[in-house]
RNA sequence: GCAGCCUUAGCUCAGUUGGUUAGAGCGCCGGUUUGUGGAGCCGGAGGUCCUUGGUUCGAAACCAAGAGGCUGUACCA
């Protein structure tokens, strides 16, 4: 009945939340990260391998969807034969897909790397995405700690090789092996309570030692009101694992002597405890600063597949916002070892450990903070004669061919417009050629950069005007070489 | 998913008890005796006041539902 007004065209132009459009400044910036973390990864011996974006639902492992509904959490379709197929969430599933698949043909143990983007119909948030990149090293094929120890060393060394300084970032490290021992030292034996109970832990840095105990035991009310039930484990139990939580120390050694007092001395407690010493030692031996690496019992991780030792790689630097707010970025990355997820295929246990960096937590830390440079646009050549524009045209093709990033000005508006555009597209230098100077055979020069330094002093718009900041007349045939003066000098 | 808050120009926001053609600042676009980016001067574009339905003589304003957003929480392989 109601008159149906067509949509407005401007309201079709809508990008779907956690989808980031990205321009030149972060796609620099991440390619820039990814270069730094891939290359510490290939230095250490890793492959490279690029797996396609999706894989058989079926591949990824738990998240079969159910007839209609696939399974939230992935992205999936209903492939021409009727299969489901799901973005992959992560770049560790495709990895087991596909050492299973070529076992026969790697070199054992398999190390490789890989980066790309990864997929999660979650909520999004500030700094959660449905879309973002990761970037992975994982060695499958080998177990002890010797593989652990060499993940958590490789990821200290990305941190590193990222621009992170002593101090700077931790790789907090843990094993579910102690995570064990705890839940059965208070007699958590039902699946749901242990899950909590594991949750409830990871949340310590969150909620502090008082709302992780709510948690563990009847439950905790946050501030818009909502009640998050609890483990409901009695006050004894809920001492002894916080007991357990809290026992991280200034040094690894110190911590695993105190977690050895909390932990007990059933088989778990003593292989964990036994993990851990041997990882210390191999740290060591790899040369790893010994404050970059500290175990932190409240390290949890996902609860799916770990096995064994769980890392996670925290930025301790401060950042600020684009409203200048200060920011802790917290979790850039983590791993662990995982060694019953290539069984799923080949029925045979493989251990596996790896280690994942988020590339766009970190690029935008590193963007933030200066650590990346930005990029230049490219010279501008003013159309300033609109009888003869092809000059523009002839002059950026000169600074092309001297490999120097130029483009002419497309269109015929003021000069002013044009000047305007080229301080836009960040240009370290315009270039002008009107009548006069092709009178003179010379072309006008005008450095963006240091005319901008200048004009910090000028007062007035008609002083300013007539000073012509940064702009310099040079011979026509050297207009190359007082260009790439102008660009090197910025980088 | 659950809870709370929010939605007026590109952005940040005004908008009287419900009363004509809905405003500002910034930004944007163009011009400034066809030659100069920032802060000068002149001009300009841009809004079905999130959507739909209801109340009313009359709705940006009141009511309901929906959509979108923010924050917290849950989940996060």
């Amino acid at each position: 009945m109601g008159k149906q007004k067509p949509p407005k065209p401007i309201d079709l132009a809508r990008k779907p939340r956690g989808f980031p459009d990205k321009r030149e400044g972060l796609i620099h910036a991440e390619q820039t990260m990814i270069e730094r973390v891939t290359s510490v990864y290939r230095k250490w011996g890793f492959e490279g391998l690029d797996t396609g974006a999706f894989e058989f639902a079926d591949a990824l492992g738990k998240f079969l969807p159910d007839q209609d509904r696939p399974n939230a959490g992935v992205f999936a379709l209903r492939d021409d034969d009727e299969q489901w197929m799901s973005l992959r969430y992560d770049l560790t599933a495709p990895l087991a897909r596909f050492a299973a698949e070529n076992w026969q043909t790697l070199a054992k143990p398999y190390r490789r790397y890989a980066a790309g983007p990864v997929w999660r119909n979650e909520k999004p948030g500030p700094g959660r995405f449905r879309e973002f990149l990761q970037c992975d090293a994982d060695t499958v094929g080998a177990a002890g700690a010797h593989a652990d120890a060499e993940m958590i060393a490789m990821a200290a060394e990305a941190m590193r090789a990222a621009g992170a300084e002593d101090g700077e970032f931790a790789i907090r490290v843990n094993t579910r092996r102690l995570l064990n021992a705890v839940l059965e030292g208070v007699g958590a034996t039902e699946e749901t309570v242990r899950l909590t109970i594991l949750r409830a832990l990871d949340k310590l840095d969150k909620f502090g030692t008082s709302g992780v105990a709510d948690l563990l035991g009847a439950g905790r009310m946050d501030e818009s009101g909502d009640f998050t039930k609890g483990a409901g484990l009695d006050a004894a139990s809920v001492k002894r694992v916080l007991a357990f939580a809290e026992a991280g120390r200034a040094t690894r050694g110190e911590t695993i002597e105190a977690l050895g007092q909390a932990v007990g001395t059933g088989d778990d407690a003593k292989s964990g405890l036994a993990e851990l010493e041997a990882i210390s030692i191999a740290l060591a031996a790899l040369g790893t600063p010994e404050a970059d690496v500290k175990f932190d019992p409240s390290i949890v991780r996902g609860l799916e597949y770990y096995t064994g030792p769980v890392f996670e790689a925290e930025l301790l630097k401060e950042t600020k916002d684009e409203d200048g707010n200060t920011v802790r970025i917290g979790s850039v990355g983590g791993g662990g070892r995982y060694d019953d997820l290539v069984a799923r295929f080949t029925g045979e246990k493989i251990p596996a450990t790896g280690f994942s960096v988020g590339i766009s937590r970190l690029a935008a830390a590193f963007s933030i903070s200066g650590e990346i440079d930005e990029l230049n646009g490219p010279v501008v050549v003013l159309n300033m004669d609109r009888d003869n524009p092809a000059i523009a045209l002839q002059l950026a093709t000169e600074l092309r061919q001297a490999g120097i990033r130029a483009e002419a000005y497309m269109g015929s508006s003021g000069m002013r417009p044009q000047m305007k555009y080229a301080d836009r597209r960040r240009a370290p230098a315009v270039i002008m050629v009107g009548t006069d100077e092709l009178e003179k055979g010379v072309v006008t020069i005008k450095d963006l950069k240091e005319g901008a330094r200048q004009a910090a002093a000028i007062e007035s718009n008609q002083e300013y005007r007539e000073a012509r900041p940064g702009q310099l007349e040079a011979p026509r045939g050297d207009m190359i070489a007082r260009v790439r003066e102008i660009v090197e000098a910025e980088g």
